[in-house]
DNA sequence: AGCACGCCGACT
DNA sequence: GTCGGCGTGCTC
């Protein structure tokens, strides 16, 4: 019996599936989807098993055996072996990246490698006799000393150590110690045994009494009792109970918001989306979901997810990322309880495998997750909805670059079940298909409660400047905040952050300090007082002159949500002010606690960045005010006005969502660009059609399909000579009907010392593409590779900055 | 990717 | 004479 086995090493030529003898005693054990521990060359590696077969097209002899299985059950199911095979030639990744991503990191191996001691007798030398003393191997790891280093390679060549590498799981399942207290009369028993001057072992035996016959964990009888773990130890020497060895599951322990959901009565047009949705609901159909803020999308979602766990089926929900979103996460656990599993990036390892394993052993039948909960191993899928489909963090930016939303729909044509994208603010690509009949369109146009969406004010900053107001806050929006905060309702102030984070600026010669490996201005921190880069995590002292013209009136510059913090105390004292952003929540639970304290009433304003921009329903928000809404204007990217819309539209959505009426004040310098006036009127369909415009006419997505080629290296000759060798390359292999567009330096031309160039692909049908780029990469990994250039090749990139 | 094999310069 | 530099080639 042969074993198809694709190893753990992502590189061009190891790329392919590699033959192996499969032991007699394996034989029964070993199918395609296990992982197993291979010999690769001289070391040990771990792979997995695609397939069995009889024989194998190499000489028998040449082959090597599987030396160790590491499952008993599979953990990539035939789907997952077969869309890997896809998705590399979707997105260009190696096949084991492909593998990987499907499955949670603690699968992933753990390389040691040990010393074995063969033969004693003839270990000479005085250290490494002390190094092996009492043991017969350690970890190579341990053994720093070079002079020791060359002693033992010297042993290894005569055969007297030997160099072993073990392969280890990551992360492992946890187990906890049960008991079994015994039955009361047992106790008794030894308790009349006991010696008078035990008293913490009578103390804890009583208490086994009242808990006689009963199984409890070790943990939990230490905590009730409070004795200490030696006494426990004692009373089981003695008998009083059996302890086993139990696996358990992480408690992820999610804040219960004390939403307590109940199916509500649909509103007509949710009716009418509902009976769409029945309608299809065992064909592969995608539908696109445009519903307004607060139209009730996961009330649909919710009782879609109930109709397919009634047929015995499972649920994806797929949220941009859960943390940020803890009500919808505690609206799912509400509805349905123990059937949910949690996946997101908050989540430790260990937590994350529990999580994949309930889904794995069909304990849970919805999963509600990040990007990756999208390959969540259920078997028989009912239903893969995802939220707020328009976001960008759908796409994975590094390898495997794969977006969700391509990977949903594969899955739903695998499992004949429709994929929901759902958006107040669809993607223009999404909005596209849906108008060209590819996706289902359907539409929610009101509110589920009828509460009109928010009167929003565009605020024009050039008159405020020139009326002389130099504070980030207009007139209009202070004034509306001292309103709110006498009536004691809530506000929302929303900072447009993005690439305009505080920088240090010379005021006499207008010199930024730049980071010395990257072509960008350095991010100044207040809490730790320095500089740092985003880039390459350079830091620095903040300087006290500048560092050009050594003037002293060089002082920190731009907006950061601490800054916005100070001058809010200074505009409206007394006002308590909440503030989220990155600092602020990195601490494990931190955007729930936050969230809870406003929900609860603990602040009268929410300050953030985009996190804010989501998710959040609080009956007392009347007030959004976006400070600045231009920033991501601004970006040199075919997505910026898109981007923009979407953002608006989503903050606005935040304010009077419940009873009492909101209003909505956007800051502005450009009041009269298209993405800020149609936000301002919440006209989604005039805006697509604007856009869509623009889209036609510089040839961009959804009219263009782009791939997008990035190039670094330590020499910017030679980045700039091998981008142009590759856009030289490509037009003579590509059709007329593509565009190969540059080469030109990156937006950021210089990161960590290496220069950075890049081409883009746009074309509308090029039937040959995937084979030419598998081509370029060929000629770059066998070629261009050795010369220190790197590159990159993006199927669909979500930016082209 | 990582490691062995292999052919040329500065040291005990 | 040997130790070690990293070019090249292979891994079932």
């Amino acid at each position: 019996m042969i074993a198809e086995v694709i190893v753990d090493i992502a590189a061009y030529p190891i790329d392919k599936p590699f033959d192996y003898v499969v032991p007699k005693e394996m034989e029964d054990i070993v199918e395609p989807g296990v992982r197993v521990k291979v010999p690769f060359g001289n070391r040990k590696l771990l792979g997995f098993i695609t397939e069995i077969k009889d024989e194998s097209d190499l000489n028998i002899v040449k082959l090597k055996q599987i030396e160790e299985i590491l499952d008993i059950t599979p953990v990539l199911t035939k789907e997952m072996l077969e869309m890997a095979d896809w998705m590399k030639n979707h997105v260009l990744c190696f096949e084991i990246d492909a593998l990987f991503a499907m499955l949670p990191s603690a699968l992933k191996a753990k390389y040691e490698r040990v010393i074995r001691l063969k033969d004693r007798s003839r270990l000479v030398d005085s250290e490494a006799q002390a190094l092996f003393e009492k043991r017969e191997a350690i970890p190579l790891h341990d053994v720093t000393s070079m002079k020791l280093l060359s002693i033992l390679k010297k042993y290894s060549e005569e055969g007297i150590i030997e160099v072993e590498t073990i392969v280890k799981q990551k992360t492992s399942v946890k187990k906890e110690r049960i008991l079994t207290i015994q039955s009361e009369t047992e106790i008794s028993k030894l308790l009349s045994l006991l010696s008078p001057q035990a008293k913490k072992q009578k103390e804890l035996m009583d208490w086994m009494i009242g808990h006689a016959g009963e199984i409890l964990s070790a943990k939990y009888v230490l905590e009730s009792t409070g004795v200490q773990p030696a006494v426990l130890n004692a009373v089981i020497e003695k008998g009083a109970a059996i302890t086993s060895m139990e696996e358990v599951y992480r408690d992820p322990n999610i804040v219960d918001l004390g939403d307590h959901s109940v199916p509500f009565q649909v509103t007509e047009e949710q009716a009418k989306v509902m009976d769409a949705l029945m309608k299809e609901k065992d064909q592969p159909a995608t539908f696109l979901l445009h519903g307004v803020t607060g139209s009730g999308k996961t009330e649909i979602y919710l009782q879609m997810i109930q109709d397919v766990i009634s047929r015995g089926k499972e649920a994806i929900v797929l949220v941009p990322e859960i943390s940020l979103t803890p009500q919808m996460n505690s609206r799912f656990k509400s509805r349905f309880g123990d059937l949910v599993a949690v996946m997101h990036s908050g989540l430790s390892a260990g937590e994350k495998y529990d999580e994949w394993r309930k889904i794995q052993r069909g304990e849970v039948k919805v999963v509600v997750g990040a990007r990756s909960a999208i390959f969540a191993p259920f078997t028989n899928l009912g239903v893969i909805i995802l939220d707020e489909e328009h976001e960008s963090t759908y796409k994975q930016d590094d390898t495997p670059r794969y977006h969700a939303r391509d990977i949903a729909i594969w899955r739903s044509q695998y499992y004949s079940c429709p994929v929901i994208l759902g958006s107040a603010t669809p993607s223009l690509e999404s909005y596209a298909r849906a108008s060209k009949g590819v996706y289902r369109l359907l539409t929610m146009k009101e509110r589920a409660n009828h509460h009109p969406l928010p009167a929003v004010h565009v605020v024009d900053m050039r008159d405020e400047l020139k009326n002389g107001n130099r504070s980030m806050f207009s007139v209009d929006l202070a004034d509306a905040v001292r309103k709110r905060l006498e009536r004691k309702e809530q506000i929302v102030l929303f900072l447009n952050k993005r690439g305009y984070s505080s920088f240090v600026l010379c005021r006499d010669c207008g010199t930024t300090v730049q980071c010395p490996n990257c072509d960008i201005s350095l991010t100044y921190h207040r809490a730790s007082e320095v500089l740092r880069c985003h880039y390459c995590g350079h830091e620095e002292h903040v300087p006290t002159n500048c560092p050009e013209c050594s003037s002293e009136h060089i002082r920190f510059f731009g907006t950061g949500t601490q800054k916005v913090e100070e001058e809010v105390s200074k505009l409206f004292p007394g006002a308590r002010v909440l503030r989220m952003d990155v600092d602020t929540t990195r601490q494990k639970g931190a955007h729930e606690a936050i969230l809870k304290d406003f929900g609860d009433g603990k602040a009268d304003i929410l300050l953030g960045t985009q996190m804010i921009a989501k998710g959040l329903d609080f009956p007392n928000i009347t007030l959004v005010g976006v400070l600045t809404a231009d920033t991501t204007l601004n970006l040199s990217d075919f997505r910026a006005a898109e981007k923009t819309f979407q953002l608006l539209t989503q903050v606005s959505g935040r304010a009077g969502r419940h009873d009492k009426p909101g209003e909505v004040f956007i800051q502005t310098y450009s009041p009269e660009h298209y993405a800020i006036q149609h936000a301002k009127n919440h006209s989604y369909e005039p805006f697509y059609r604007q856009e869509m415009m623009a889209r036609k006419q510089y040839e961009y997505p959804p009219f263009y399909y782009l791939t997008l080629i990035q190039f670094s290296h330590e020499d910017l000759m030679k980045v700039s000579e091998y981008a142009g060798k590759t856009v030289e390359w490509l037009r003579q292999r590509l059709s007329d009907q593509s565009a190969v567009i540059g080469p030109t330096a990156a937006a950021i031309s210089r990161v960590n010392n290496r220069y950075r160039y890049q081409c883009l692909i746009k074309y509308k049908k090029e039937i040959g593409l995937t084979e030419t780029l598998q081509q370029l990469i060929k000629m770059y990994r066998t070629e261009w590779l050795k010369t220190g250039l790197y590159m990159t090749i993006d199927m669909d990139p979500s930016t082209i900055m």
